[in-house]
DNA sequence: CCGTTAATTAACATTTGCGTTAAAAAAGGA
DNA sequence: TCCTTTTTTAACGCAAATGTTAATTAACGG
C-alpha cells in the first residue's frame, strides 16, 4: 500500500473517521475519553487508534497511564495535496469539464 | 457507511486507486483497456470498477459491448471539501517533503 | 505491598475483501 | 445461424478486518 491509500484505508471505517473528526475539532483527547463517547468496547477503540497511528493519521503522547491522541495535520495536507494535484480535472463549471473530456477523446478502444 | 467513508474505502486499494488515477489523467477508458494495463485478471478489474462505481467515484457508459468508465469529479470535490472544512486545523505550517516522508514509518513507498 | 484505574494485548468467532478460473450474457460480423 | 469479442457474474479459497470477553501491563495512591 502506498502512503496515500493507507491514509484512505485508515479513514474508510466510520468509527475511525469519527475518532479523527473528534480529534480535529476538539484537539488532544485520551483513549478513555474517546472510548467513553463511543458505542463499541474500549479494546476495539484501542485497536482503531493503533490503525490510525500506524497510518500516520494521528499521533500518541503518553502521560502516566494515559495515552493522549491528536490528529496529524500532515495526513490532512497529504489528502488536500492529492486533490489539488488533480484540480484541473474537477474544478470549474460543468461546461468546462465537458470541454476537457471532449478535448481528450481517449474513447476509442485498443 | 457515510458517503465520504465509502469514497475513502473505494480509494483504499492500490489497484482501484491506480484505476481512478488513470481515468483522471487520461479521461474515459474502456474496461478492456484498463484491464489490459493491469496485472490482475479482467474479472478482478471488473469488480474493482463496480466497487468504484457503487461508491460514486467513477461513472459508466455503455456503447455496444464496451463499457466506458470515467472519473467522477464530484467525488474529488467531496474529498477536497472535507479537507477545506478542516483547513483551520492543518493550514498552519505548510511544511516540506521530509514531513510527508515521515508519515510512512516503514518507508514502503511503491 | 495492595488495590484501583487506564490502556493494551490475547484469543476467538464472524464477516468482508480480493484473487482465481469457468460460465454466462450481449453485441457484431461473416 | 454460428463464431468471436467484450464484459460481467458465479463459485470457490484464503487472508485480513472487526467485534467480543478475558487477561496482562503499567502507573498511581493509601
Amino acid at each position: 500500500m502506498t502512503r496515500l491509500t493507507r491514509t484512505f484505508a485508515a479513514l474508510s471505517d466510520d468509527t475511525r473517521f469519527a475518532l479523527v473528526d473528534k480529534l480535529i475539532r476538539r484537539g488532544e483527547l485520551s483513549a478513555g475519553t474517546l472510548a467513553a463517547e463511543t458505542e463499541i468496547s474500549a479494546p476495539a477503540i484501542s485497536r482503531h487508534l493503533r490503525v490510525l497511528r500506524e497510518a500516520g493519521v494521528i499521533t500518541q503522547r503518553a502521560q502516566g497511564t494515559h495515552r493522549y491522541y491528536a490528529a496529524n495535520a500532515d495526513a490532512l495536507r497529504a489528502i488536500h495535496g492529492w486533490t489539488m494535484d488533480h484540480r484541473a480535472f474537477w474544478s470549474g463549471s460543468l461546461d468546462r469539464l465537458d470541454t476537457l473530456i471532449a478535448l481528450d477523446p481517449e474513447g476509442d478502444d485498443r
